[in-house]
RNA sequence: GGGCCCGUGGCCUAGUAGGAUAUGGCGCCGGAUUGCGGAUCCGGAGAUCCGGGGUUCAAAUCCCUGCGGGCCCGCCA
């Protein structure tokens, strides 16, 4: 196998990295001077052996090399730890003390220069702070959540959108171009039969979003639809240009529209839509077919069971071999493109490995600004789309065996690079506690998002009534509507993707402890002293003596490196990619509880003495400002007031 | 038959290139407000880390095996 870790980071990247590190990030800085101590004591690199203890009592990073080096130096990990706790004070202004504590060597960070450092890095960048440049230049395609246009988003949706979203405001912190694009197949058997029941059935006693009369209409179609008629109506869509396949289209825009109210409740945003319905009349698949049949690994076969078809054999991977048949069909014997084929072509062009035949135009979408969102389109203007470097698809963990396929049929044409930088976010589902989620049978009504997000805004209403009993109906319903969706956003932001949810109306709407309401309680007690006295630009730090105060200073300083952490940590498995973006979220939460800690033990605006009310009111303004753009990083909403 | 993901207090969850008394939340019990918003804070009880073997100075983490839940192995998408 292949370490996509190690691939990415070249010697030029990593010479970059430290530089960039170096400038503007006081953990890593502490870090360095860790690493450079140890590698004078030791005269060698120990920097894999370092962690973060989980008693503060350890200092605030760790050194467990003694244990490793004691086989190879032939001493006792104790003794190696007490010759590599050897420090220079005036070398390493960061390290306040080295201690070897039986074989562990820990690290206390020296937090008069440190804070000094955060504070000055937070009030240079401000809301900019936590971002870095490193990836400049580089355009990366996140592609979610691709939802049939005939039904409304279930809960597992909103996780693939929560999820896209995230890696998308992630990436662009860390200095990607980002094209946020959603794919929609407005061509498959689901939307002939949804066309259908438009057309033949009673949708009077459906009221309300337009997804949602769909979805209603295409649960009661199931028994009821004429085959031929769906078929007929199928076979239409695919030629295109006629009244059936128009009239199909925009009964899919106006689904996607309605998707999109939805999106929006959920800080969910696009900029690209790409529809099924323009790839296949584009001309795109015939090119693509050509660039296939390039391939050692194509072929079609002019005899036995796939005879006519077009195929791509994969037994040349080890993963593969097990398979039943590993020759995968990509064009049907009556020539017709398989999914898998499709998506190959697709992903083509994503990369540029074709040349863009979209013809483009703005997408109205309700509370998109103008020109925010475009979409491909039969007429329109030419040259809105630029390759990708790099690909993220939010797609479940059941298709990582197609969207293995897709990208090693890149790696045999030759396109290594664009291989290697194809990352399948493979997320598990969301369940129900005793079924499957289905379009079809629609397990989702009655607990689709939007039922979702209407009950967890109402109860957030109620919340802010009850402690703004004075405020205007305007106030309670924005407030209410940013604290109902954050919720419901945070619930599937704060689960590893690997593991599965199975969705309870109580664990969704909880609004206690490791929630977003919390947050943004937080980030609205740090306004609210703020508002009653602004804070100052400097302040004599010294007087930050409590271990609250040192908690949340060293929180605060921790912030840009999560987020290259986040980065540097994603990498490709054989089947899917991790990523581990619930640190984002743990982050935001730890350095909530910080903030409330230290609320709650040091008066600010009582304080004893004017300095040290200076002092905290500064330590105010940079957790609420750090809080404010880890939020926004999470796709929240910072309120002053809620 | 082959393969993938998950299994951690009553419930949810972090920790898996081995390392210090296993993280946090919900719920439960007790306490804090004449000090900036109590959607807060402080404390407490609660764990055979799915079972069984093995490797190791050291295993929730690695190996083998079994069990449970979810999923994949289409000329469907």
């Amino acid at each position: 196998m292949f370490d996509e870790r190690e691939k990415r980071l070249t010697s030029r990247t990593l010479s970059r990295i430290q530089i960039m590190v170096n400038v503007e990030n006081p953990w890593a800085k502490f870090k360095k001077q860790v690493i450079k101590a140890l590698h004078l004591a030791s005269g060698q690199d120990l920097s894999r052996y370092l962690e973060i203890p989980g008693d503060p009592q350890h200092g605030d990073l760790a050194c467990t090399a003694a244990f490793h080096l004691a086989q190879q130096l032939k001493k006792s990990p104790a003794e190696i730890a007490k010759e590599l706790a050897f420090f220079d004070p005036i070398q390493f202004p960061l390290i306040e003390q080295v201690v070897a504590h039986g074989p562990y060597v820990n690290f206390y960070i020296n937090i008069i220069p440190y804070r000094r450092l955060v504070v000055e890095a937070i009030q240079a960048d401000g809301p900019l702070y936590g971002k870095t440049k490193r990836f400049a230049g580089k355009h990366v395609v996140v592609e979610y959540p691709a939802v049939n246009p005939n039904n409304p988003l279930h809960i597992g949706h909103a996780r693939n959108a929560v999820l896209g979203d995230t890696v998308a405001r992630l990436m662009q912190a860390v200095g990607y171009d980002v094209t946020r694009m959603d794919y929609i197949n407005d061509l498959g058997l689901q939307i002939a039969v949804a066309y259908w029941a438009l057309k033949h059935l009673d949708a009077s006693e459906y009221k309300g979003k337009y997804d949602q009369v769909i979805g209603r209409l295409y649960v009661d179609a199931q028994d009821k639809y004429d085959e031929a008629q769906v078929r007929q109506y199928l076979k239409l869509m695919e030629e295109g240009y006629n009244e059936m396949a128009s009239e199909a289209r925009k009964m899919s825009e106006r689904v996607l529209r309605a998707h999109h109210k939805t999106h929006d409740r959920l800080n969910v945003h696009h900029d690209l839509l790409v529809w099924e319905s323009d790839i296949a009349h584009s001309g795109l698949f015939a090119k693509g077919l050509k660039k296939i049949m390039e391939a050692p690994t194509a072929s079609r076969p002019t005899g036995g069971e796939k005879a006519g078809c077009v195929i791509v054999d994969l037994g040349a991977y080890e993963e593969f071999k097990q398979l039943k048949d590993t020759e995968k069909v990509l064009v049907r014997s009556d020539g017709v493109a398989t999914y898998t084929g499709k998506d190959i072509v697709f992903h083509f062009w994503k990369f540029g490995v074709i040349p863009d035949p979209f013809k483009y135009q703005p997408f109205k979408s309700p509370k998109a600004r103008e020109n925010e969102i475009w979409t491909t389109k039969q007429q329109g203007e030419e040259g809105h789309y630029r390759p990708a470097d790099v690909i993220y698809n939010v797609i479940g963990m059941p298709q990582s065996q197609e969207q293995r396929t897709v990208y090693l049929t890149l790696e045999t044409l030759g396109y290594i690079k664009a291989s290697a930088n194809y990352y399948h976010l493979a997320y598990e589902f969301v369940t129900l506690p005793d079924a499957r989620i289905s379009g079809r049978k629609g397990t989702w009504i009655g607990q689709s998002t939007d039922d979702i997000l209407r009950e967890s805004t109402r109860r957030a209403r109620k919340e802010v009534k009850k402690r703004n009993p004075e405020a205007d109906a305007r106030f309670l319903r924005q407030v209410a509507e940013a604290v109902g969706s954050a919720a419901i956003r945070y619930a599937l932001l704060k689960v590893a993707v690997e593991k599965q949810i199975v969705f309870k109306w109580e664990d969704m709407l909880n609004f206690d402890g490791n929630a977003a309401p919390y947050l943004m309680y937080t980030h609205a007690r740090a306004s609210s002293i703020l508002q009653k006295e602004a804070a100052p630009k400097t302040a004599r730090l010294s007087s930050l003596s409590s271990p609250f105060e040192t908690e949340l200073i060293k929180l605060l300083g921790r912030f840009p490196a999560l987020i290259l952490e986040v980065v540097e940590g994603i990498h490709r498995e054989v089947w899917g990619t991790r990523i581990e973006l619930f640190h984002l979220a743990e982050y935001t939460y730890a350095l909530s509880v910080a903030f409330n800690a230290f609320y709650n033990h040091c008066p600010v605006l009582k304080a004893k003495t004017p300095g040290l009310k200076n002092a905290r009111l500064l330590l105010v303004d940079l957790s609420r400002q750090v809080l404010s753009n880890a939020l926004e990083l999470l796709g929240i909403t910072p309120l002053e007031r809620i």
